[in-house]
DNA sequence: CTGTTAGCGCATTCAG
DNA sequence: CTGAATGCGCTAACAG
């Protein structure tokens, strides 16, 4: 039954049981082309007594396809992303297509390496959340002439189709119903603002700030690298301020438990005497006590027009020269219990 | 610069612009065999001149590799798998192989035509969380040769390798804590028993109600199929009888959104009124308020012993025969403020 | 040290 | 309707 030998069983094996050519065995697979009712019946069988599977492979070296599309994104620690590649996982199944998933670990070295293993693996296209996104990286992408999308963040020059969230938007947002609430210290932990996501986040914060006619004091900023620490130390630095905020604003989910980890080992009471919002939305923010506020985007719309976009890249070459679109996600302020009115009185954790 | 066809620079322009052959350039940048240290110099210039990526695809096609290992998980929207995946990533980027994500939703019918798919696709091996595991679909894996292991949950016969966590003595280990704390009704709510990671912990939890020679309640056990709703429809249930539980003991992470949100719907205080452990920890089980007892397993350690065992069997095709190994991964009991004695008077949320 | 050639598994002309 | 032949891009003999 199993043959003795690993050799794969190809079309050439299938042809030989059928009596017939591979040619014919080809077209009767694919449906493509003329062939007998009654040869097909041969073929099918052959095919199935066999156990045969095609090399999709193989079929793409031909075609010039392989029938495979690249994801390149920070990492699968982060629910952001993950349920980024999950809504994209079942596009690309859906539509036929294999997910070739990577990481970068935001390191441009990994990510440049990952980058070149994909292209060598011929992907038709690729969904790429860009670490810097620098000229030479796109330079290269673009000269092997394969449709990407640059999602999350964006690339030099946006030369590359880009699908990001509206994250200046959203902050705005988010830090003006803190304003509205009658906060006027109000703290902000982002991310490393080399990405510009990170860095719209930060200038949406700042812009409501001034627009409201505060004062901005560097002291309630902390940017920092996102590690599993940066919350924590961010946070602690906050509440040991001289007048610390009366607010934080967590830029992103990431950055969340280690806040709430220093808020607890502080005894800070959320929200009397710390309002809290934060940028994305994750389950526990619902059942936590007290509930979360936060911006909430939508991972599944992100995903559906970069796929969508990406797909029509590949079946419409011709059209290739068509200058990138830059779109936006919109976002969804979700009010909960962690943001209220400002303490009166002075803080009484220290 | 950029070609104004899309195709592809391959070998030959390579050999073309070095003033050489296929052979010689194959070579050079295999670094196989012999070859001037001249003849080195032009082609790896040529090759950067004209950002030669070779393809791998042809490469493996005549090698008979695809330098590609298939990832078959239920979905990634799961923290448990989503860290696996991680994990996985990572350890075969570093040896060289990229990944082929895959997701069944646990659907036979969808994970046999994914499953076919990777076969397809020529993957050097595979890592699979089975859903079902049954004979035909284990013969088709086995028939076409592929290095397989099977991980989280087990195949027919266990026929493959296989590894997978403690979790009948993981789930009895925490079982017999809420004993040993004095509870004698604990409520047990898990996902669908036909997997058998689910009835393994089910067993668990019987086993350590049995030796403790505590009646088995059957209202106390509320297993189904793990969906958004499940946890809380399952608390909500228990929290509803005559002779509610003193103690909760969630079998997947999964099943805990749904617990928190009935239990705090509820108004129940925990843990005075309800004791609270889970099998799988989460970030956020530190920081609740109380933070959450947990059965803690180690994804890195399950990652590392899959990608072990599966690229020895890559390597060393001539073992193939060698019987399939069972591998068990270790766990912890994270003891944190969920868990205590059972409360002395009824149940005040009623 | 180098070049020529065959063929991996397949789809696709092009003759029949 | 069918089959023989070609080549996708690459590496591995093999012969210089």
């Amino acid at each position: 039954m199993t043959p003795p030998s690993r050799k794969r069983t190809s079309v050439r094996d299938v042809a030989a049981a059928a009596h017939t050519s591979v040619a014919t065995v080809s077209r009767v697979l694919n449906n493509t082309g003329y062939f007998a009712e009654e040869t097909r019946v041969r073929v099918i069988k052959a095919a199935e007594e066999l156990n045969y599977h095609p090399s999709l492979r193989a079929k793409g070296l031909r075609q010039k396809r392989s029938y495979t599309i690249g994801l390149l994104i920070p990492n699968l620690l982060n629910a952001y992303y993950t349920a980024l590649a999950d809504a994209i996982s079942q596009l690309l199944t859906k539509a036929g297509y294999q997910l070739l998933l990577s990481s970068t670990r935001d390191d441009p070295v990994l990510e440049q390496a990952t980058l070149r293993q994909l292209i060598g693996q011929d992907v038709d296209g690729l969904l790429w959340v860009p670490t810097v996104g620098d000229t030479k990286t796109v330079d290269v992408l673009l000269s092997q002439n394969i449709p990407c999308v640059s999602i999350v963040r964006r690339v030099d020059r946006d030369r590359l189709d880009t699908i990001v969230f509206e994250d200046l938007a959203g902050s705005y947002a988010a830090t003006q119903y803190l304003i509205q609430l009658g906060h006027t210290r109000i703290g902000f932990i982002g991310g490393d603002i080399s990405y510009n996501s990170n860095n719209d986040r930060w200038l949406g914060y700042c812009k409501a700030m001034q627009e409201a006619g505060l004062a901005m004091d560097e002291s309630l900023v902390k940017i920092g690298t996102v590690r599993d620490t940066w919350g924590s130390i961010a946070t602690d630095e906050l509440l040991r301020m001289k007048e610390p905020p009366t607010a934080v604003f967590a830029a992103s989910n990431a950055i969340m438990p280690g806040v709430m980890k220093m808020l607890l080992q502080h005894q800070v009471a959320v929200p009397r005497e710390m309002s809290l919002i934060c940028f994305d939305d994750l389950d526990w923010f619902t059942f936590s006590n007290p509930s979360i506020s936060a911006i909430s985007i939508s991972h599944e719309r992100i995903a559906e027009s970069a796929v969508a976009l990406l797909l029509q890249r590949i079946e419409n070459p011709e059209e290739n020269r068509r200058r990138p679109v830059l779109m936006n996600i919109s976002f969804e302020l979700l009010l909960r219990k962690s943001t209220v009115a400002p303490r009166k009185s002075a803080p009484r954790w220290k």
